[in-house]
DNA sequence: TGCTCCAAGCAATACGTATTAGCCACTCTA
DNA sequence: TAGAGTGGCTAATACGTATTGCTTGGAGCA
């Protein structure tokens, strides 16, 4: 067991200085209010202190406190595993820089079960309550973990933008996808482009149905999406095709690899024949032959201020519990003018 | 005094069950000798807890010695930032594996201050004893922590060997640099090679001891080192051709690499004129020109173990609390027998 | 003398949990 | 019917520290 067995407690400094044990924590905390300990004592206490080399249990000054200065981090997809590792890096390293600013540890719940290829919250033995508080990460997290959290009145924040669960607002640091998006298809329509097109699933996770509004707000409402329906890379580049669209919003930087490849062996040459614009880092990775027009997502800055509006919101400072956070655009070499005819 | 919204204690699960605190502490920890309590007694207080989520303060348990089920996890460089994040990476792939495996959450130290450039345990508030116990990570730790840590009896496991402190065993799982460099020297030795080079600090910390000591036996003691006395690539290889080594041991990737830079301006060719074996995978990211030949270090596997051999302590089982993990030859292009004269 | 006031220090308590020692109501034995 | 068990639960306590009041002895004052 950790405990030493000749660990040394106040009382110990005590007996040895003849005073009690409240005298030596007053004399540790050296609070200006209890300056009620004449010199010679606070000396003499000091003395012994140095000479036995004591130091207080952080463990027991803790429980004094309310809170354990412990942040929870609880990732929906394995994180270490390299699928989506080099998708939560940046994440993990903004929610470290921050804790570490505030003075916090972090506690991975790596204890929570994988059932059916994603982590869940609530399970037998769900340790959640360990940590002051939790952040939490996924592209999609079901919503009945997330009405269950409101509900219980458990102190957390998605990076990630949510909707509400059950009718209750969802605290969280997001990026804000609808305009990157817009903002891409204009940029496209400054430079000519009419007829647009989106690749993606649309309505399966927050961050997808965002992409998927920003593209119809300025693309138009009726503007052609192409979902999982049509998984073959061909026959999307035909549809696209099809509907006169040059060019291309992608959520995906993998279906937009595969649309890239698709183009090129039917003889089309990007961006000059068809613009193809990628709507934020790869979640994947991804071998991109090219530099792919569109926006990066600011995923450190969403880790940091995910832990900084947790901490405000355990000292009961937060005020607004959701923020959305700009896409910075990138400007690749996937978007030219559309093509003349 | 920052209150943690409803936090959940026993004694809160004891009035929503109607029995006593005691009866909770019971029911959890399910005492096979001190559990006489009724089935349906049992099934009520289980109820409420799985309604209310309620987990057991880490620290309160802590204060009477029991276990967590939370293993500590110490960086002494920071873990995220990128300068080393490559590295680290796998170690904590493997941990958290593990961690996994035997139902343990992770506790990342995130809250020690950086001092000097490094993290230090002990400090005004550390919170180590939060964990059960720790993993410690790093290329250099400072002996003075260690023995603290084993003289105050904390279980910990570091990854990579390290030296006795004060006297006493320091539990590790390490990688067998000594015999994995010393089978490159004699692999090259097969090829015809007669003098070799190693170019590393040395003893600065003890994987970088370890490589040069098995240099040192396989390649004679008498063999060529150059260290940081001779910072200039182009200096060190001068020194290395005078000295007439045509196969050179290269501590770090990124000496290695600036090596063979040297090496081509110069005009030879590699591995023709001049073999370069790399001992081990990178510490920083570097673009490797070649594909260097040399050996890889199982760091997974490492973390893995640590975390093994951390849990048998806990459980008291662990007999031997050192383990040397063999390192994985690597072909590579950088090795060729040595040019003709 | 009788009173207040103050400095200096201490006893008691709280934090949340685990454990020990019992209490109470039964039932079984003789 | 007394005595001994026994099952089912709880009160009390301990862990190490911080804080809240309380107790002293003595000085100051009328």
């Amino acid at each position: 067991m950790p405990q030493a067995p000749g660990r040394l407690t106040q009382r110990d400094i005590a007996r040895l200085a003849g005073v009690s044990q409240t005298t030596v924590s007053l004399v540790l905390n050296n609070r200006p209010d209890a300056a009620r300990i004449a010199p010679e004592t606070r000396e003499r206490v000091l003395r012994v202190i140095r000479e036995t080399g004591y130091a207080a249990d952080p463990l027991a000054r803790r429980m004094l406190q309310q809170l354990n200065q412990i942040l929870g981090v609880f990732t929906y997809e394995p994180v270490f595993p390299s699928t989506s590792a080099d998708f939560y890096y940046p994440f993990l390293r903004g929610i470290e820089e921050s804790a570490e600013l505030s003075g916090c540890d972090l506690l991975l719940f790596t204890s929570a079960p994988v059932q059916d290829g994603i982590r869940r919250i609530f399970h037998e033995n769900n340790r959640l309550r360990v940590a002051d508080g939790c952040v939490l990460l996924g592209r999609a997290i079901p919503s009945a973990e997330l009405s269950r959290l409101v509900t219980e009145d458990y102190p957390f924040v998605c990076v990630g933008r949510r909707d509400d669960a059950d009718g209750l607002p969802v605290p969280y640091v997001g990026a804000d996808y609808v305009a990157a998006t817009a903002e891409q298809v204009d940029r496209a329509r400054a430079l000519g482009h009419e007829r647009f097109a989106f690749v993606g699933p649309g309505a399966v996770a927050e961050s997808s149905a965002d992409r998927l509004e920003g593209f119809r707000r300025a693309a138009g409402e009726d503007a052609l999406q192409v979902g999982v329906e049509l998984p073959d890379p061909v026959d999307r580049l035909e549809r696209i095709l099809a509907a006169g669209a040059t060019a291309v919003l992608v959520d995906f930087l993998s279906d937009a690899v595969e649309l890239t490849e698709a183009a090129r062996s039917r003889g089309l040459r990007i961006p000059d024949d068809l613009s193809v614009i990628a709507l934020g880092d790869p979640t994947t990775p991804v071998d991109a032959p090219l530099d792919y027009t569109g926006f990066t997502i600011p995923r450190q800055e969403m880790g940091r201020q995910a832990v900084d509006l947790l901490t405000e919101m355990l000292h009961g400072q937060a005020t607004v519990t959701q923020r959305l956070l700009a896409c910075r655009p990138v400007e690749g070499e996937t978007l030219a003018p559309p093509p003349r005819h």
